[in-house]
DNA sequence: GTAGACATGTAATCTGTTACATGATTCG
DNA sequence: CGAATCATGTAACAGATTACATGTCTAC
């Protein structure tokens, strides 16, 4: 059991889905390829922390719902109680950033450039989502910003990638700033 | 050739270093275990990108101190004028937070008071080394945070590091003021 | 008709972690 | 005398990516 396959059970507690609907569903937070989710969530399956039925489509490809089983709730529960390991960064920018010095003046802006760019994609996908969320929350009892809320978890991811991003854009721009010094 | 190569070939192309000091250097800014390191470098080395003398040291046992060649500076530019690629985090806290819902109310606001505190720590850290570079600067004809000072890589980086910890922190108490509205 | 989304899988390879292994020196 | 730091390496394993493989349906 790694920490995806915990992923796994989380997203699938929350709601039965199938191995490519869970694949898009984790991209944002988690990246993994689909190479990596099905034989997982097999090997989950053959364990007994989750269970399938295939379904028959007529438009699209059968699939196949994962739900999860009570060893599953058992084993998320005991995840979700101990302490979560520290995060893994692993950006190619932050290499290329500390031999700054040695780039090229306009390969180095553009570096910068470029990231924005990423960020602002990804920054408006996030805040797609949350108005989404927030529109949503109109047939609810509560807020989505309230932790009763079914939603509540992805709205507060939601906005911490919101968060990062424009902290990221924001230090780019910082950067790009202090690079024009150098003309 | 993947990117922790040109990462360590980037840190020699600074400054010519052992396999242990270029560990503790790469620390920060992207996680390799010595075992990763010490292969990686011999790999380099006889492929011409590096080359190390063997430094005697009466104090402390000897050690291997690379520097960069002139095919390795070469590939280095080569690697700098690229695009980098989009990031990976791998955040276990943030495939907890997604199923918050299911979680224990004092195992969800423990997980974040613990957050907290380990982004304090490298927060302190890294505006320890940014006092450093700023202390150090005073000998230099330029500021730290001009892009001509030889430590202006490190000094971003660092900023980075320490606006991203910030921005953590507030998130994290941001969630913490919203799990109470639960009681 | 062809590109893209939906849908699932396996195989080969690369990357990264944990464990095994050794040994000197310094500080408490 | 034991723990921590410095210093370098290998082996086994786990995790992740890329490539191989197949097939349907929809929209342009």
């Amino acid at each position: 059991m790694n920490t995806l396959a915990y992923g796994l059970l989380g997203l699938v507690a929350r709601t039965p889905s199938s191995g490519y609907d869970l694949m898009l569903q984790l991209q944002p937070f988690w990246q993994a390829k689909h190479s990596q989710i099905y034989p997982l969530l097999a090997k989950l399956e053959q364990e007994g922390y989750l269970e399938f039925t295939r379904i028959h489509q007529t438009d699209r490809p059968d699939k196949k719902v994962y739900s999860i089983t009570e060893k599953g709730q058992i084993a998320l529960q005991v995840w979700l109680s101990e302490p979560a390991a520290e995060p893994v960064v692993r950006d190619e920018l932050v290499l290329k950033t500390y031999c700054l010095g040695l780039a090229d003046e306009n390969a180095a802006a553009t570096m910068f450039v470029e990231r924005i760019q990423q960020c602002r994609e990804h920054l408006d996908m996030y805040e797609h989502y949350i108005q989404e969320y927030q529109a949503d929350a109109v047939d609810h009892p509560h807020p989505p910003d309230h932790p009763d809320h079914p939603a509540f978890g992805e709205y507060i991811l939601l906005s911490w990638g919101a968060r990062r991003m424009k902290e990221d854009i924001a230090w780019c721009e910082w950067v790009l700033e202090l690079l024009q010094k150098r003309r």
